[in-house]
DNA sequence: CGTTACGTTGATAGGAATCAATGAGGGTGG
DNA sequence: CCACCCTCATTGATTCCTATCAACGTAACG
């Protein structure tokens, strides 16, 4: 749902600020308390955000994908709130505020049209919430996909990068409800499983439907 | 947790856009669909935000009090993603986006900073989907309380303006185990409650400690 | 080749939803 | 002014979904 810059908007910020950098899966970016710098573009690859919970276990908050821009929690406190990790092997750009208010005017709207779609989608992950185990795992697959049509990638096949504890984590469910009901959805044909992470979507209609569906 | 403006931006707002709307209780402020128009600074009362789902049923999504700024849900489509009632007698004060970014520099960053406070108010109200009923409850009441404290207001005694079935909307709960918690809070002499609707806060340490435990 | 993390599958328990009935205001019209 | 209705709140009984506990399988890796 956020769907992120234009291309166009991404080559104008590569020309004011050229500062990329790449993360192999499994660095951080930045981490949860320490003082934030600048909002990153994601450019290439993805990675996930998490945020410590009280027991001190990490929960999963999301994932972004190319396009899409983070470090939005650290803003309004000068701290970030979140912990970013590359999930794969990634490429981001590095957005510095103060400069590119100063030179680039109008860039600002467009940051700020993007923390609204931060906020809308969260809005979206919390009405997810009160769905069943079923409903959750469809919306989060079919809202992957969205992305990663909107960005020029195959819509109907990816990868999910995240162990089935991950998404269970991220959607409020245990990793074996994860499990049995992504093998539901294989067995029923709507989906299928290569290499256990790697999601084929079978039949965008009838996933659509059940969504949809009481 | 979405603190607001400081009473000095508010200020600063107030001289440049004088334009201010009085709500009465019940009244729509703006309609999910409708173009995106302005943001809104609440400078008195307080409004509930909703949202239609499929069933066309509206989900609540929260509320917001005095000092918060409204209408970020419009800024990345052009058309209002929701719905703004106000639950009480409120005052807003219209925010033209063009005309104060162009007129007030820092502003901008201003509104980027109440985007940012958004984005981790609903990260937080991910997390509390996690957790019983019970605590859920609390949290509310918690974040409401330290919401008004921050506004200048009583921390420990506060009106609800919104029906169990809406309170459980907004929590993910039903109405019943909406009453049979507070309730339940109430015979453990925890809070008390005068009139349905309104809440007094009586040990909130204890509460605290509750949200703590396991 | 053992160790470790991840995934699958089954059995059971528990928390909240749902269904159902009753009570308590608040407004309206006769 | 009172009877009626309608919405909201409360309380109890039952059901159901998902978490939890537990065991086992599997793949990666030192």
């Amino acid at each position: 749902m956020p769907y992120g810059l234009s291309a166009n908007d991404i080559d104008k910020l590569d020309q004011s600020v050229s500062h990329t950098k790449l993360l192999q899966k499994g660095e951080t970016l930045y981490r949860q308390g320490t003082s934030f710098k600048s909002l990153y573009a994601v450019k290439s690859g993805s990675v996930k955000i998490t945020s410590l919970n009280q027991e001190a276990s990490e929960d999963v908050i999301g994932i972004y994908l190319p396009g899409e821009i983070i470090g939005f929690d650290g803003i309004a406190t000068g701290e970030y709130q979140c912990t970013i990790h590359a999930i794969e092997t990634s490429n981001v750009c590095e957005i510095n505020l103060s400069e590119v208010q100063e030179n680039i005017p109008g860039v600002s709207q467009q940051l700020l049209k993007h923390a609204g779609r931060a906020i809308n989608h969260g809005r979206y992950a919390r009405s997810v919430a009160k769905v069943s185990a079923r409903k959750r795992i469809i919306s989060f697959l079919l809202d992957l996909s969205d992305r990663y049509r909107h960005r020029g990638y195959l819509a109907t096949e990816f990868e999910l990068y995240l162990s089935r504890g991950e998404l269970g984590n991220l959607l409020n469910l245990s990793a074996e409800t994860i499990s049995r009901e992504i093998h539901k959805l294989e067995r029923e044909k709507l989906i299928s499983i290569v290499n256990k992470r790697r999601i084929q979507i079978k039949q965008m209609d009838q996933l659509k439907e059940i969504l949809i569906a009481p």
